[in-house]
RNA sequence: GCGGCGGUGGCGGAACGGUAGACGCGGGGCCCUCAAAAGGCCCUGUCCGCAAGGGCGUGUGGGUUCGACUCCCACCCGCCGCACCA
């Protein structure tokens, strides 16, 4: 239910010293204060105010008890009624609370006496005496003075704590009882490096949007923060500075504190977390260790992705189109090397079907599901009988099988050379082997060039029909995708069919178009050309070079010819299953499933990282470091500088230790983990943030996950999102966690850009949050960013835009001022008469149309029209302030903040508490009186032919029948209808006639 | 090439198949002021018209419908992702 009592609905007038607590409440903040605040006051906003991760923190019992001792025991009866002792006790809370808000705030003095008392808040410090006009001061909103002081209030209360037990928080004021439902609204982790920017702002605002609205559903809502503290850049910065990864991160995060703290983000700051510490990182290790354990973390020679400038290895996922180092931009090379890997390609299945089940943007799911890149087919073995080595293939087109031609394998294929060998070919294969393996990505991965390989001299049998087909090296056959090697069907493949051509080989067409091989003997269908189809046999055989009318190569469907008897003739989808069903009791092959997905590398070397812990012993092998000996720390080094292997290697100390299995010499594993092992699992840490003796205890993440909301750029729809899926699955496996998502639902929230284009410092267009929060303050910042467009979509900065929403706020503010002024004593349930007529009850409805409209706007992210449906009613309510009773304007007002306060919350916490003495973040989420939602007349649309000519009043419960009448009688449609024939009359109630005349 | 998203005033953007352009910016006019800033009021898709009113308008061309920005078909343009994946 709303708080805020319909003006309509007259109550019991309130008896009460209000006036007492209102004294108290306005009191001005003074900088004299500062020195007398109660030393209890002084502790907590110290307790708050450094921020650093890693700090003493107070338990949420400690908490409890803390807010017992105020006096603010629970009062769960709060919610249902409202005594006035209720109301008189917040007010005088809400005193209190601005004297200790107080310390932190700089006034002048005279400010603070008598008539002017709103005015000494609004005027910007330094200011002279206010200007008294008729004994009303001119009231100017000034977030600088606004804002700090509720974020005070929020910092000093802690706010948006909460605790892990349901029964927890019940204590407090606005908590949710300890049967209100969890929410768990979550934005990615930021990674600190320098100063956060505009897209840091445009996400937490939509996150925290969220938050405030569940938390005014009535929900628990856990709303952390942490950073992605490991990584390149701040190494990279060192290697520049000498300054430690630490020191230079370390800064990065105090920033970030300040400015969320800034921002106003409603953040449970006794859960934040960073991934470069010890605490948090030994379980980083320790999920590591369970997948080693559970052979889902493993080393393995492989051609792995090199970045020479970072000289470091890379995940496939972190190389771009262009072959290039996602972080750095230099071209990646392929190395041979022993690397650590995670088994994710276990999970390609589930990955891929579990995404139906997840309320993600279509998009995003796209992209994973082309990611993983989930092909169905056959594994077919070719033989080369000199050598007597089978080489099974992957293709998806097993109904080509007959028209294979030919034979290729990748240059990294580790049989080239073994095959060539001997061979006139075998130093021409070699050159060509050396030069495909120095290529880059990007002069080798081009489709467009012009196909180049080496026979390998030697032949391979076609399964099938037992025919020798050539055997050739090529590039453009990967070694990572299938098994490395192909047959060749380039009557039916674009890519062999351009092999064909250049190296002149047979083109055998095995499919035909339907309507070809359905013509007549003869006939001129034409479609695949004379002398295709065959006839019979292998008639269809022709050299590449031959002229082939445009017709091949053939991708499409068709039916097969020139295959085997038992297959002529038929579909080629139908008869795809029967070869394979043929080859697989034949022993040939089987049905096999592809996918594009490759294992994750995750060894890095490099120093900011969370070190791998694994030891390697000449006697034992490779042991893990026990669970008890966790975290393996990493050490202090001098020498930053990459050197091709990690900068943990010159550790000796460090790396020198005893083998835990049988005490031994040993040495330390000197990798560290690729930082996205770091954030697959925090979002689970939170929930159970300073457990010691855990990761998390399972029953408490039952409590919160899966992440209700979460909420990040797309950048990250492959790589992050993707390796987070992959831990929660492998960690419910594992037994860890009940559930397999870890992300019900996602939202993307699309870039910031300036002029039209991506903000950078290089094109000098970068707009700095802080900047825009010190001008403008932090409300019109968040809300103009929202207010801008649709979230998900980018948004471009305009300082203008900037402008009219700061103006906005201001007119909120100021007319919610006057009007509680002029008001008197703040009420929570305003007065006003019984029924409302004329302007009075015009506004109540577009009051509580604005409530509608609001709630299904945040429902379905809308923002930008939410918060036009505000402007909407701050317009009217500025419209009609003269005409409307006082308590009218007075609950639209309040309403108005209510509805803002997601979006803007320091002004709205204001001017609901001077409109109405209540903390607006403690009310419930206001209810739109369905009767308020329609009216008893409605402005009916008349059209004829389509077209409109008209508007007239009609009653709402008139029938369709006198709608109709109505329309035909409108003056404007009667012009229109001009004698004509009515053929047909469209009647929709509500809306609009539609006559239709001849 | 494949997949996804989008194309609406001078600009950002609104519109369950039912009044296209909400809201904001920008622009114009006026009020307040000695003046300005701030604020307030009015106008603002386009063309014709003094007006009433009318014509034309949501990338292009068709279609479905009483009625289409919205649904269907074909195309053009832009952005994003993937791409020699067998």
């Amino acid at each position: 239910m709303h708080r805020l009592a319909d003006p309509r609905r007259r109550g019991p007038a309130r008896g009460a010293p209000r006036h007492l607590a209102l004294a108290r409440a306005r009191r001005p903040t003074g900088a004299r204060r500062r020195a007398h605040a109660p030393a209890g006051g002084v502790r907590r906003q110290d307790r708050h105010r450094g921020g650093r991760v890693g700090r003493d923190r107070h338990g949420p019992r400690a908490l409890r008890a803390d807010r017992r001792c105020g006096g603010r025991a629970g009062d769960p009866a709060r919610r249902g009624v409202r005594p006035a002792a209720s109301v008189r006790r917040g007010l005088a809370r809400e005193g209190a609370r601005r004297d200790r808000a107080a310390a932190a705030l700089e006034q002048p003095l005279h400010h603070r006496r008598g008539a002017a008392r709103l005015t000494s808040r609004a005027l910007p410090r330094g200011a002279g005496l206010p200007i008294i006009c008729g004994g009303m001061a001119e009231k100017r909103y000034d977030p600088r003075e606004i804002e700090p002081r509720w974020q005070q209030v929020w910092a000093s209360e802690r706010t948006w704590e909460v605790s892990n037990d349901p029964a927890g928080d019940a204590g407090r004021d606005g908590a949710p009882g300890p049967s209100a439902p969890s929410s768990y609204v979550l934005e990615m982790l930021p990674y600190p490096s320098g100063e956060p920017h505009i897209g840091h702002l445009k996400c937490y605002s939509v996150g925290d949007a969220i938050a405030h609205f569940h938390r005014r559903l009535g929900r628990r809502v856990l709303h952390p923060m942490g950073y992605d503290a490991f990584g390149l850049p701040a190494e990279n910065h060192a290697i520049r500075t000498g300054e430690h990864p630490r020191d230079s991160t370390a800064a990065s995060i105090s920033s970030f504190q300040r400015q969320f703290h800034s921002w106003g983000i409603s953040i449970d700051w006794s859960r934040e977390l960073a991934t470069h510490e010890p605490s948090y990182y030994r379980w980083t290790q320790w999920i590591f260790l369970e997948l080693f354990r559970a052979g889902l973390a493993y080393r393995k020679e492989a051609a792995v992705k090199w970045c020479p400038h970072d000289q470091t290895v890379l995940a496939n996922e972190q190389v771009d189109a262009d072959g290039r180092c996602e972080r750095c931009g230099a071209l990646v090379e392929v190395r041979q090397l022993e690397q650590w890997f995670l088994r994710i390609t276990d999970y390609a299945e589930r990955l891929l079907g579990d995404l139906d089940g997840i309320d993600w943007p279509e998009h995003v799911k796209t992209m994973q599901r082309n990611w993983i890149g989930r092909s169905e087919g056959a594994e077919v073995t070719f033989r080369c009988e000199e050598l007597s080595i089978d080489y099974p293939v992957f293709t998806t087109r097993p109904d080509t099988l007959f028209g294979a031609t030919f034979f290729v394998m990748a240059p990294e294929h580790p049989d080239v050379l073994r095959l060539a060998e001997g061979t006139p070919n075998e130093m021409e294969v070699r050159a060509y082997v050396n030069k495909a393996l120095t290529e880059t990505n990007e002069e080798r991965g081009n489709a467009e060039k012009p196909k180049t390989g080496v026979p390998l001299g030697r032949t391979v049998t076609n399964p099938v029909n037992g025919e020798q087909l050539p055997m050739y090296v090529a590039d453009y056959v990967l070694m990572e995708y299938g098994t490395g090697a192909i047959m060749a069907v380039p009557a039916h493949d674009e890519r062999d069919f351009a092999f064909a051509q250049a190296f002149d080989l047979p083109v055998r067409q095995v499919i035909a178009p339907r309507e070809a091989a359905e013509a007549p003997e003869g006939g001129g269908a034409g479609a695949a050309g004379d002398g295709h189809p065959p006839e019979d046999g292998d008639g269809g055989t022709a050299r590449a070079g031959d002229a082939q009318d445009g017709q091949l190569p053939f991708t499409a469907d068709g039916v097969l010819v020139g295959s085997h008897p038992d297959f002529d003739g038929k579909p080629n989808r139908a008869a795809l299953a029967e070869i394979v069903a043929w080859l697989d009791r034949e022993g040939k092959g089987h049905a096999s499933v592809n996918y594009r997905l490759r294992d994750w590398l995750v060894s890095r070397q490099r120093y900011w990282g969370c070190p791998i812990p694994i030891v390697y012993c000449d006697r034992c092998g490779m042991v893990p470091v026990p669970d008890l000996e966790l975290p393996v720390r990493l050490p202090e080094i001098d020498d930053y500088t990459p050197k091709g292997r990690s900068p943990l290697a010159a550790a000796e100390d460090w790396v020198a230790t005893a083998c835990p299995e049988c005490g031994g010499a040993a040495r330390r594993e000197t990798d560290t983990m690729d930082t996205f092992v770091d954030s697959s699992w925090y979002f689970l840490r939170y929930c159970d943030a300073s457990n010691e003796a855990a990761a998390w205890d399972p029953a408490v993440l039952r409590e919160w996950m899966p992440v209700d909301q979460y909420i990040g750029g797309v950048e990250h729809a492959i790589l992050h999102l993707m390796y987070a899926r992959f831990f929660c699955k492998a960690l419910a496996d594992l037994g860890h966690l009940d559930f397999q998502e870890p992300f019900r639902a996602l939202f993307t929230q699309g870039m910031v850009t300036k002029d039209g284009s991506k903000m950078s410092k290089s094109r000098d267009n970068v707009v700095s949050p802080a900047a825009i929060v010190e001008r403008v303050g932090s409300d019109t910042a968040r809300a103009y960013i929202l207010f801008v467009g649709p979230p998900d979509q980018d948004a471009d900065w305009a300082d203008e835009g900037v402008e009219g929403v700061h103006r906005f706020l201001s007119r909120l503010w100021r007319l919610s001022a006057e009007t509680a002024e002029r008001a008197g004593t703040p009420v929570a349930e305003p007065l006003a008469p019984e029924h409302g007529e004329g302007a009075d009850l015009a506004l109540v409805r577009k009051t509580h149309w604005a409530i509608d409209k609001v709630s299904g706007d945040l429902r379905r992210f809308a923002f930008n029209t939410a918060i036009a449906a505000v402007m909407e009613l701050l317009n009217d309510c500025s419209r009609l302030r003269e005409e409307v009773q006082l308590e009218t304007l007075r609950f639209s007002l309040a309403t108005a903040g209510s509805l803002l306060f997601p979006f803007a919350p320091h002004v709205c916490a204001d001017t609901y508490s001077l409109l109405t003495g209540e903390r607006v973040w403690e009310q419930p989420w206001p209810e739109a009186d369905e009767s308020m939602l329609e009216s008893d007349s409605y402005e009916l649309v008349c059209q004829v032919n389509g077209k409109v000519r008209d508007r007239v009043r009609a009653s709402a419960d008139a029938d369709p029948g006198a709608l109709g009448a109505l329309c035909r009688a409108a003056p404007n449609v009667k012009a229109h209808v001009d004698g004509r024939e009515i053929v047909k009359e469209i009647v929709v109630p509500g809306k609009l006639v539609n006559l239709v005349v001849r």
